[in-house]
DNA sequence: TTCGTTCACATTTTT
DNA sequence: TGTGAACGAA
């Protein structure tokens, strides 16, 4: 086998890879390319660290790693010559500016080098939104300079839609700028549909009304004042009126009339959607101008400005040959992890690059490009990832694909399992392989409406067969579900470490400090009732404090002691500490939202509690997929975003009952449809995929999220967990090794084990500093704390 | 008994 | 935006 310049994996789950990318990497180390020419792209800080880690340890142990051999066959090069190398290259990495990161870090790094094209300061500051509230007033503000008040106020008005969904459509509009800017959209007259449909309806009621067996039901459905009224109707979704409500006043003539209100307001519809989404892309650019004023004056990006903005550059100008000549200078070889997940504009900004590679000219003779991923594991569709993406590359690009179809991660059972469960759900499903010696593992579905019961039951019985407590996880739906199963653990004694991400604000004993604060500076009733809903108290009158006067730690450090709250509560002292950074109680109560502190993890070991999605890219010995707590909420995204394959065909309003009326809308929403099904299935397969030796699923009866896989109760194989024998020999052998490692006579181990940990905090100091004398922005003594500060997130 | 309508109600995933 | 319960009618 010889080097692929053009090389996709497609890559199940636990098939390795990870291990993979780390021998692309090492392999491109080894025939000589530069540690800092090669730009390897992930979607989590995790998986960017990881893979910088299992660069560093592969290296270290290479003799020992099953990467070596590899390695010789990816290279052709001999081994005894790559472990002769294996030193300098180690060396040459470390000291390397290497160009391991996330896909949006390496957008804010294109940005700050060619910020000043769009007159940013390099040293703005990246977050997860913008200012919510700031925007929102500035945003009001030029609508009305701009004389757009109008249009805001009807469309608001003519959507039933209140002024923050708006928001939130044209945020989602301004992330998908690029791909819309190919629909065009008029505006129409509605009203004329709506009078003919009312018309039409007029004839259906002379009808019934001649009709001397009408029933008051019968009655009531033609009775409609206005269109908004008249597009309530149930029945006009059907073929026929010929049914039990009509039944004794039909005539074939009533399902003309059907067929022709339903045109009529299927043109109503569509005149109106297309109304929307004239005045949604005229207010697009003041809120767009405002998003701008605004980074501008705070210097502050959320993660679509940046990638929106390096669209922009590398796009817009003119001079984007030179542009991507200074960024070329740097890269030659690319490696995209998981890049089911990717984006179209970040593939769209990518592409250009990824152009020149595969091309393989100038200076990209010796260039090369590298992609794995999986659809089946794309769960980020709702963040803009385009799975479809995956196959369209591969074709764009003349990309050679291979499977890695064993998977080395689970247990027989697990593994079969899985098969037999997605086989028949996903397309062009590959069934896994099971690696040789792992024949074993154990799974059952279980149901039981109690799930936190029943999850923790299996723990239980986990933990009496002997499982370690740090090798059990919990995977569960949400954030919420995963704190209710937390505190069941506690309560049992059982410890656990929460890997769900909640926000510090959301926490119970800081929500309720904050609606007492609310109450103090507002002095609204509706906090103070809040506030005693949450402590679980009885409404009391709340004693006025001069907030001016008083600072706001002292103030919250009172109220904690007068109403005896949340005693060694560990996200309180946490909000305690936070509070230093707000100057008062304007700044918090207008700032809170945005405080990105999440609650304080539990202990260091225990049961992990965590999502399906915080668990993606991870593994553990024993899992228990617990259903949802709560039913699923409804979709309600009101846009759908018709796509073929990658191409972003249409726009529609999602209105309902309109799929009945309208068949290009209904086409639209069947792959809409069709898509979250696929999101909810991917979903169950990360979650499955997760455990190595044990799985439990725990399903409810009703609405379970299960039911699209039609699981059949019961168990399969045996429960062993890891006997405590095989344990001792395991940390014996971990031991000998760890020893070898300190008395060792090779004198090269020795020295290695010595210098690593130096040089790496001498490299971090000296990226620290350099990167922190560029954040300078004059030289002074004050700005050195300034520069300090910025985070290169 | 069954069909149809209306009302009340519940409600996510994250770089 | 769906969905189950409750109610009303055939």
């Amino acid at each position: 086998m010889s080097f692929k310049n053009n090389l996709c994996y497609e890559a199940s789950a636990g098939s390795g890879k990870t291990f993979m990318l780390v021998v692309r990497y090492l392999s491109l180390l080894f025939t000589g390319a530069s540690p800092s020419k090669i730009l390897a792209l992930t979607f989590t800080n995790k998986a960017a660290s990881e893979m910088q880690e299992r660069v560093v340890s592969t290296l270290e142990e290479l003799e020992s790693r099953g990467e070596l051999d590899e390695i010789v066959k990816v290279t052709s090069i001999p081994a005894s010559e790559i472990l002769k190398q294996r030193k300098k290259i180690l060396d040459d990495f470390l000291n390397a500016n290497t160009k391991i990161m996330t896909i949006d870090k390496f957008f804010t790094q294109i940005l700050r080098k060619f910020s000043l094209y769009t007159s940013l300061m390099p040293d703005f500051s990246t977050f997860a939104s913008q200012h919510e509230i700031k925007l929102l007033s500035r945003f009001l503000k030029e609508v009305s300079v701009a004389g757009k008040r109008d249009t805001l106020i009807n469309l608001s008005l003519e959507s039933n839609k209140r002024l923050d969904s708006i928001f939130a459509l044209l945020d989602s509009f301004y992330v998908k700028k690029q791909e819309l800017s190919k629909l065009k959209f008029e505006k129409q007259d509605y009203k004329e549909h709506e009078e003919e449909a009312l018309r039409a309806l007029g004839e259906l009621k002379k009808i019934v009304d001649a009709c001397k067996g009408a029933s008051a039901t019968v009655k009531k459905a033609v009775d409609a004042e206005s269109f908004t009224a008249l597009s309530k109707k149930t029945w006009l979704g059907r073929e026929s009126l010929d049914y039990r409500t009509f039944s004794k006043c039909f005539t074939p003539e009533m399902d003309s009339i059907l067929l022709h209100i339903q045109e009529a307001i299927q043109k109503q519809n569509r005149a109106k959607e297309a109304n929307f989404f004239y005045a949604l892309s005229e207010l697009l650019g003041i809120y767009e101008k405002s998003k701008k004023a605004l980074y501008m004056e705070d210097s502050e990006l959320s993660f679509s400005d940046v990638t929106s903005l390096v669209h922009f550059i590398l796009r817009e100008i003119d001079d984007s040959e030179f542009l991507y000549f200074r960024l070329d200078a740097q890269i030659e070889h690319m490696l995209l992890d998981e890049f089911q997940d990717t984006s179209i504009v970040q593939y769209e900004i990518l592409k250009p690059l990824i152009n020149e590679i595969t091309s393989g000219s100038g200076i990209f003779e010796n260039g090369s490009f590298f992609f794995v991923g999986d659809v089946k594991q794309s769960i980020y569709r709702f963040r803009g990832g385009v799975s479809a993406l995956f196959g369209v590359v591969k074709e764009e690009q003349h990309t050679d694909v291979e499977q890695l179809v064993t998977n080395y991660r689970s247990q027989k059972e697990v593994i079969d399992f899985v098969n037999t469960s997605f086989a028949r759900k996903i397309l062009n499903y590959t069934e896994q392989k099971t690696r040789e010696d792992a024949p074993g593992g154990y799974v059952e579905v279980i149901q039981n409406d109690e799930l936190v019961e029943e999850t923790l039951e299996q723990i239980k019985r986990l933990i009496v067969a002997g499982a370690k407590i740090d090798e059990i996880a919990v995977l569960c739906a949400t954030n919420g579900d995963g704190e209710i199963v937390k505190q069941r653990l506690v309560e049992e004694n059982i410890e656990v470490v929460t890997e769900t991400t909640t926000k510090l604000i959301n926490q119970r004993s800081v929500r309720a400090v904050l609606e007492y604060l609310k109450y103090l500076y507002f002095i609204e009733d509706i906090y103070k009732h809040n506030f005693f809903a949450l402590i679980n108290k009885e409404v009391q009158a709340i004693k006025r404090v001069d907030l001016s006067k008083s600072k706001l730690f002292d103030v919250v450090k009172r109220m904690i002691d007068i109403y005896k709250l949340f005693k060694d509560d560990f996200h309180l002292i946490r909000f305690l500490n936070a509070l230093s950074r707000y100057q008062d109680i304007e700044a918090l109560l207008f700032e809170y939202e945005r405080l990105d502190i999440e609650a304080a993890a539990s202990d260091l070991s225990g049961v992990r509690v965590l999502t399906v999605h915080k668990s993606k890219g991870l593994e553990y010995e024993h899992v228990i997929v617990m259903d949802r707590i709560k039913k699923a909420p409804a979709s309600r995204d009101a846009i759908i975003y018709e796509y073929n394959n990658i191409t972003l065909e249409n726009v529609y309003l999602r209105t309902k009952g309109r799929d009945a009326i309208d068949a290009r809308y209904a086409k639209a929403l069947e792959k809409e449809k069709a898509l979250v099904v696929e999101d909810s299935l991917n979903a169950l397969y990360v979650a499955f995929t997760r455990a190595r030796d044990n799985l439990f699923i725990i399903c409810k009866t009703k609405d379970s999220s299960f039911d699209i896989l039609d699981l059949q109760l019961g168990s399969s194989g045996t429960l062993v967990c890891a006997s405590d024998t095989q344990d001792l020999e395991k940390s014996e052998l971990e031991k000998l090794q760890y020893q070898a490692f300190y008395y060792g006579t090779q004198s090269d181990v020795l020295k290695l084990e010595e210098s690593i940990p130096e040089d790496l905090k001498a490299i971090n100091f000296g990226l620290a500093m350099h990167y922190m004398l560029e954040m300078l922005s004059s030289f002074e003594v004050d700005a050195i704390e300034n520069a300090k500060k910025y985070d290169d997130k």
